[in-house]
RNA sequence: GCUCCCGUAGUUCAAUGGAUAGAACAGAGCUCUUCUAAGGCUUUGAUGUAGGUUCGAUUCCUGCCGGGAGCACCA
């Protein structure tokens, strides 16, 4: 039982309460380490009350108008900072979503067109919320899921077939569709030669171009440290959703115009709003392979919970989408989750593939690593070890760029602004951790010492560092956690607090901030103070906290900076 | 036109219906003969607007103003 449901207990046991209460940390840490708000009537006789009652964890109760404010003892701060200590890298995590069997599905770079900044921001938020998840104990599968029919598949293998090397092809494929009619012809054909699966020539060329595509897809989740169970494919989800939805016309789906199958979400609850399933041309449209994946993914993994992470422009295509599922395959309804984030924009306004207003992720993760070069220029490192803190530093910055902010929002992304390496900023975290290790380097681990019967614990007063360590967990728990609510509830940024990296950012931020001030105020190694062992301790379980949460953000820690 | 999201310092973001609305950047001023100065310390500055619910609203509800997204065969 953690410290927050232990106080919790012990509160409506001594005060006989029985309808639920917020049991917070106050804004102030002045006001103590936990608080609740008791009516003005109340807070007097409740405070007496608990004061006679105290268990060993609590060292002061304190009535402040109709504030009741819990001071931690001496006792409970050094054990949990004996409990960081045990569990090391492992720290904060908990058994909040244990027995549940969790997909997430995230990435989703399309083969063949550039893996561009709006993935990166996709993988980042996916990949958090899928270790975060995992941290609370959920048995998590990740799943990246592509499409490999379709137009932008055709423009990409007829300019292979051009003799246009695959990193180009899209880009040169899509413009010659749109400024040649007679080329556009082509690659419309094309498309439909593909789509029958017919062994030619060129289905070499496109059998080719997925084998790179694969290749690039390893290399670049390699460096962004995610790593995916499962990769789908529309081929598949399209042949199983269009079978289930031709299974259910006339009971869920209806002919539309053009002989599209179509449902309509109207007449069901929650209301929504007509989308086509099957087009005229009996091809399975997005939505219909929605279905397909649904069902494939179940049958892979008997999930409780299957999480989409995408951007919030495809919120109402979800909404439909879920509910059409729900009604045709039942098993599944309420098992479905969009998880919408914002978009990511460039100030000159939304990216487009089209107007070939890119940046790609590599070549962005390039950009930083420049920019962090220059900072260690002079740094007396070899070339190797300043390769690896280059490449570290560099995504860490841009993942905490993404992660510090709550996902539905959207981010502008202004490259000077929004990549920093001071301040509240990705570097930040890993510097502070980078220094708490090279302090523990130095010190004579074997002097830690925890005994509180050490006469030092007599003097020594809890500092902020330990009143926040203890913390991890709750923000843990808290980044963790999601709400079933109505369909308009499910989606990010609409009040809601769920699978929110940026909780974890927050705290990261703030444990750093506070165990700077403590490194420029304390001597940590110091033989001739009694205290030392203690901090040394106190360092090692930031140095611990650190990693583990900025593990959870899918952030790597160098060994030097 | 309809639906949904978002308006917090000059800027980028925080704040489970609670205490004096927190940071960072930018600006001003300090700080390395001490364990990593990508650091620390001091300082200026904000809830779009009008109501409502509440003991209490940045948070919940309604109107208005401003920004974004989506709206039948793309994904």
């Amino acid at each position: 039982m953690n410290i927050q449901e232990k106080i919790k207990d012990w509160i409506e046991e001594t005060l006989k309460i029985e309808e639920s209460f917020v049991l917070a940390h106050p804004k102030d840490i002045k006001n103590g380490d936990y608080s609740f708000f008791a009516s003005p009537k109340l807070a007097n006789e409740f405070g007496r009350a608990l004061s006679e009652n105290k268990i060993p964890e609590i060292e002061k109760v304190e009535v402040v108008g109709s504030f009741i404010n819990f001071y931690l003892s001496k006792k409970f701060f050094t054990e949990s900072i004996k409990e960081i200590l045990e569990k090391g890298e492992e720290c904060g995590q908990t058994d909040l979503l244990e027995g549940q069997k969790i997909i997430i599905e995230h990435t989703q770079p399309n083969p063949f067109k550039e893996f561009h900044i709006g993935h990166l921001m996709n993988n980042a938020i996916g990949e958090s919320v899928a270790r975060i998840i995992k941290a609370n104990g959920a048995d998590v599968k990740t799943a990246s899921y592509h499409g490999d029919k379709g137009l932008h598949v055709a423009k990409a293998v007829w300019a292979m077939n051009k003799g246009i090397e695959y990193e180009k092809a899209y880009a040169y494929g899509n413009k010659a569709y749109e400024e040649d009619e007679n080329t556009k012809q082509e690659i419309i054909a094309l498309n439909k030669t593909i789509y029958d699966g017919k062994i030619t020539e060129i289905w070499k060329i496109c059998n080719d171009g997925f084998n790179k595509f694969k290749n690039y897809f390893l290399t670049i989740c390699r460096r962004l440290d995610t790593t995916f169970d499962y990769q789908f494919w529309e081929t598949a989800s399209g042949e199983v959703g269009k079978k289930i939805v031709l299974e259910n016309v006339g009971k869920i789906f209806e002919n539309g115009e053009g002989g599209a199958v179509i449902f309509k979400g109207e007449n069901f609850e929650p209301k929504t709003h007509t989308r086509v399933f099957i087009n005229s041309e009996g091809l399975p449209t997005y939505e219909a392979k929605e279905v397909g994946l649904a069902k494939i993914k179940k049958e892979l993994f008997a999930y409780n919970q299957s999480i989409t992470v995408t951007g919030n422009e495809q919120d109402s295509f979800f909404d439909v989408t879920e509910i059409a599922i729900g009604e045709v395959l039942p098993e599944l309804k309420g098992k479905l989750k969009h998880l919408s984030h914002g978009m990511l924009r460039l100030p000159t306004g939304k990216m487009s593939s089209r107007t070939g207003d890119v940046i790609t992720t590599e070549s962005l993760i390039d950009q930083v690593k420049e920019k962090v070069r220059e900072k260690i220029a002079e740094r007396n490192l070899s070339e190797e070890e300043k390769e690896e803190i280059l490449e570290v530093v560099a995504i860490g910055a841009i993942k905490y760029s993404i992660l510090r902010q709550a996902i539905g929002g959207d981010i502008i992304f202004d490259f000077d602004k929004s990549i920093s390496f001071e301040g509240d900023s990705g570097p930040y975290l890993q510097y502070a951790c980078v220094r708490a290790n090279s302090i523990l380097e130095k010190a004579d681990m074997s002097r830690l010492n925890l005994d509180m019967s050490e006469a030092v614990f007599d003097t020594w007063e809890t500092t902020e560092l330990e009143k926040y360590l203890y913390r991890f967990t709750e923000v843990v728990e808290r980044a963790g956690t999601h709400s079933t609510g109505s369909i308009n509830s499910l989606q990010a940024g609409s009040g809601q607090v769920e699978y929110a990296p940026h909780h974890i950012v927050t705290y990261l931020t703030e444990l750093a901030s506070i165990f700077n001030s403590f490194y420029a105020k304390e001597k940590i190694i110091d033989p001739s103070d009694g205290a030392s062992p203690y901090k040394i301790a106190l360092t090692q379980a930031v140095a611990y906290t650190l990693k583990s949460g900025l593990r959870l953000l899918g952030i790597k820690v160098p060994d030097k900076m």
